[in-house]
DNA sequence: GAGGTTTTCGCTCCAGAGGCGATAACTAGG
DNA sequence: CCTAGTTATCGCCTCTGGAGCGAAAACCTC
């Protein structure tokens, strides 16, 4: 760091600063968030939100990439995006530490192999967590659901291809509520965010119409026409 | 901070860390971004946000509003939220330091009395700004766009009561183009944003019906219906 | 090929945004 | 007091897009 001239420098105080990711997926048909357990105070045993500490040559999105890299292979979280920071003097008992969250997100299909003192839980039935790690978890669902009306972000949360059941029952557990198949179509393919392939899926288990295989149009975070309100003029 | 055991430290590295105010309102029918001229290098002479470091005993909050103090009487600020955590290492040549976004919202109706190097400047037509506060001013004019269409923000740019036709030029200059004013308040009222009061404003200069003088309904911000699609069942 | 199952399509309905012209409500000037 | 000018507001229409339901399609098994 250059201090050229002595009143150059910056006098600001300086902090701790960690990076929490909320890695969300459907699991089993529920929203899921991935959390490890404490084998250390504070908070022994209690149930954590994946992160730490940043290296001062990373950005946040590499320190959060490589904490996460001791959890789950990254390269199955399909979306990862900036949550608010907090800066509660007294969120960790040790010292003034300031965090930065992060949503990160797991197509249902893919089964990354966890370290043992890590999990899946369920959003609905959490555990006891560390710290204010459940503040995290609460703004993170929220986003989820929020962006999943506007934007294209259940890319993040469906294998690459599927049936239009399939992507009811994501968004349900994702949302809490189960949309109409039909109105979910609809929606999605009159935005373009999913398009049908022209191939069908085997009939499951119990017979019926085979059904036809969608994908999403593209898998980055797309707005679809974000503000259907007070519209521009054409 | 109390540091029990040796093994109990936490020894994420520290980074000095600042808060950075983008303050917007609609001046002389412009969206204005209130900025301050370095007198002191680095990049001195240029425009740059309101702004400092944060106090160990204080939260972003507490941290912001202190350092907007000394250029605006923050109770003008009416509307205060966080932005995105920038963490680029080189955002400031001195040192790394982390920065933490706020937008910050005046009525266009008070005018409040700025120190001498401290002046409203329209968005459009930025100067050069220092470091990467450009950045931030993006991010806040988007967020207050995207929000004056599905929240009940507008009350933080507005006179406590309003005609239709001032409120449509406010939303006009915010927003960038200008809705229009049969639509504007069907929308809003319809949401229960705005209410009409009793009172009518007097003609102005040039004659015509008096207009209906409106109010917001509440001064708090409200998200409404923030989800027009895939709505739960009713 | 009959009966069961699941998907998909067509039809309708409805809420809310958006536009435009007619009318209301004032001022100013004679 | 009446008229012209100006601005606000309301009523009526359209249009987009979400939502529901039942019929038909497409498969399975027996």
């Amino acid at each position: 760091m250059p201090a050229t001239k002595e009143g150059d420098r910056v006098n600001f105080p300086s902090y701790p600063h960690e990076v929490l990711a909320v890695v969300l997926s459907v699991r089993d048909g529920r929203l899921c968030v991935l959390l490890w357990k404490r084998a250390r105070s504070p908070h022994r045993d209690r149930w954590a939100l994946p992160g730490g500490g940043v290296e001062s040559t990373e950005r946040f999105r590499e320190a959060i990439t490589g904490h996460l890299a001791a959890k789950v292979d990254v390269r199955d979280v399909a979306h990862l995006e900036q949550l608010a920071t907090h800066s509660r003097v007294d969120r960790d008992p040790r010292a003034r530490v300031l965090a930065t969250g992060y949503l990160g997100l797991v197509p249902s299909d893919v089964e990354p192999d966890l370290p043992s003192d890590t999990a899946w839980h369920p959003v609905e039935e959490l555990p006891r967590t560390a710290f204010d790690h459940h503040h995290f978890i609460e703004a993170a669902t929220g986003r989820l659901r929020a962006k999943l009306s506007y934007t294209n972000i259940g890319f993040a949360l469906a294998p690459l291809e599927f049936t239009i059941a399939e992507l009811r029952d994501l968004f349900g557990a994702a949302l809490g509520y189960q949309p109409g198949a039909t109105n979910l179509t609809r929606v999605l393919t009159r935005r373009h965010v999913i398009d049908p392939t022209d191939r069908r899926a085997s009939s499951g288990q119990s017979g019926g119409r085979p059904a036809t295989v969608y994908k999403f149009v593209t898998r980055e975070l797309t707005v679809t026409d974000p503000f259907a309100v007070l519209r521009p003029p054409r």
